[in-house]
DNA sequence: AGGTACTGTGGGAGCGCTCCCACAAGTGAT
DNA sequence: ATCACTTGTGGGAGCGCTCCCACAGTACCT
């Protein structure tokens, strides 16, 4: 343990201390400068910030959170297995959504992943410590307990997907709905008429709002409702040919699919290639993210567009604002809380 | 700004101070306790137990970091765009590494991107101001002048790769000449008399090494040199392509290719695929890395295999050896600080 | 008996900030 | 002139730890 040899240390880092004998001014004053308070005259603060210059200072981080109680920092919490961060670019591009919007800020981003119970045990005891203002958690299921966690320590957060209809805590999402009804009604406009789905992870409230948009899309263009033809997933590829294995053996006629997630519908074109399917011709194709994947595969995937990037920062938006006024999420008014985005239907060959 | 409503919160949480009172003992004894110090009788430190158990103290971090100097983190950096981040399996295979090494130690790890020149600013504001005890750097190019950073702000470093044969900080690497060697052999044995070559980032010193061990394993075996089988790459499927026209065009007769990552190769199959080259009939083709990718390519690909995760270990425990005894790198004696780890040639169909 | 060591313990000092109170100086209404 | 504000400033107190000195107690040599 023990280091007491770099304590000493002579021409250690300057502190506000020392800037202020330099300027000339008192402790409080650069205190002030350096946080960018308006309550000091233009004269002062300019010769502050000479001091500041001269000597490289630069806050000591530590001392800061220790005095004011805030870490200046959040963490971007996936409650997944690595693996699936990598393989699944709706994550990549939360996180490069998440870290725009934080660049022209002060806030540092933490990347945690909570898949394992030994890295939730972490994460736990992480919270506890309250080393992070506050907390966006990215892909819930229904029985996490991580956000009633977070609203027991009064950790502010916000939440990509509700978990359900009465959701407590700030989310952000896309119109799942809508965008599965405009995925639907796509596909009956080509003229399809047997048009399956393939579900997410039923226990992630956006994946079922997903199906509601599909249901409703095919009755209110007066199709029978055909549970045979919705089978689920769990966004994931192998999900994607498990669930399109068994569509085409229980309803081989099916002329479109509609996969919840670009990397399902990658899946499931696979198993429809070597069922000896063409895609479009005999059966459509549509995918959910508009991701990389969607562009790159053969033949091009028609998708639903979320705008990632847009959540993102409507994410850090509403976090910052719960941070500012340190309250934890739970004990406001729920107005403009719920954040939901509207998608866009990105046309391609595959449909 | 401000915030001090949450200050006087009662039931806030419990402090050193608390618990030591709780356990009838000082405040120096709760903190030797709670860092593991032998010097305390056992039925002392099983009081403080129980008091700490009782009243859920956890540490304050940034009381920690203030008083002892130092922040229990690292920070992981990868100085290149996100995206190659996510598109290159070599990066996501060493934060595992990394992440694994890291799981039974009290160390928190962060993700860093220096990309661009606006996040390599908000690096060096960050190493300024000492947020982490040390740094792991992949990915090192010849004339980044990060290490020298590192070394002047005397934060200790570890890299994944020297950047020369005499680099002066601690790294850890594949025995990339080795491995590049154990590919040709391998071509060779399995007849194949017109071996190319396409290269990583030249700048990278591995990507040299490799090229070495590529052209030595042709000389010992008395082929001829021939710079016209060889063709610079940057490690992306892209340059793989551009890299695998080139060669075809020069060189048609070519019956091999070794490629210095397993995403280049799979830029090098597209290209051959797409001249009607078959593999590995027409053409034996063999990646570098043993990624996700090279198992499923079609055909498999052949490829030599760095133990990323064992080099993720090994980084972290050169780090936390530099970390503990807090001096800078560069000033200690280079005994055992760089390390090479051997590789290992995977066989699969593709040649 | 005295010395010398070691073990376990308490608590002072101090890490570098932020917050806030106090106060001087200026401004304008009465 | 007095009072009431406002603006800008200095500096004390205190955030919750770690480090270290001091010291009581015990053990083992002279």
């Amino acid at each position: 343990m023990a280091s007491h040899g770099a304590r000493g240390r002579s021409g250690g880092r300057p502190t506000l201390e020392e800037v202020a004998a330099r300027a000339g001014v008192g402790r409080g004053t650069v205190s002030r400068v350096i946080n960018g308070s308006p309550r000091v005259s233009d004269a002062t603060r300019a010769a502050v910030e000479a001091a500041v210059a001269e000597l490289g200072y630069v806050p000591n981080t530590a001392a800061r959170a220790l005095a004011a109680n805030r870490t200046d920092a959040i963490a971007l919490v996936v409650p997944e297995p690595e693996t699936r961060f990598f393989a699944e670019p709706y994550f990549s591009d939360m996180l490069r959504g998440v870290g725009a919007a934080l660049s022209d800020t002060e806030m540092q981003l933490l990347l945690i992943f909570a898949g394992s119970d030994r890295e939730r045990q972490r994460l736990a005891q992480y919270l506890a410590a309250h080393r992070v203002d506050g907390v966006l958690l990215v892909s819930v299921h229904a029985d996490d307990p991580l956000p009633d966690m977070l609203s027991q320590l009064e950790i502010p957060a916000v939440i990509s997907g509700p978990r359900s209809a009465t959701e407590t805590l700030a989310s952000v999402d896309s119109d799942n709905y809508g965008g599965a009804r405009q995925a639907v009604e796509h596909l009956i406009g080509r003229g399809r008429r047997t048009i399956a789905h393939i579900t997410g992870r039923l226990d992630v409230y956006g994946a079922q709002r997903r199906v509601d948009g599909y249901r409703d899309a095919l009755r209110e263009a007066g199709f029978e409702a055909d549970d045979l033809l919705i089978e689920s997933g769990d966004f994931s590829e192998e999900g994607g040919r498990r669930a399109m294995a068994a569509l085409l053996e229980r309803r081989p006629d099916l002329d479109a699919v509609f996969a919840a997630s670009d990397v399902t519908a990658a899946g499931a074109r696979h198993v429809l290639r070597d069922a000896g399917r063409r895609i479009p011709d005999d059966v459509a194709l549509v995918g959910y993210d508009d991701s990389a994947i969607a562009r790159h595969l053969d033949p091009p995937l028609t998708s639903v567009r979320q705008p990632i990037e847009e959540m993102g920062r409507a994410m850090i938006d509403l976090l910052l604002a719960e941070v500012a006024d340190r309250r934890p999420a739970a004990s406001r008014e729920l107005e403009r809380r719920q954040m939901v985005l509207a998608t866009e239907l990105v046309g391609r060959a595959s449909s």
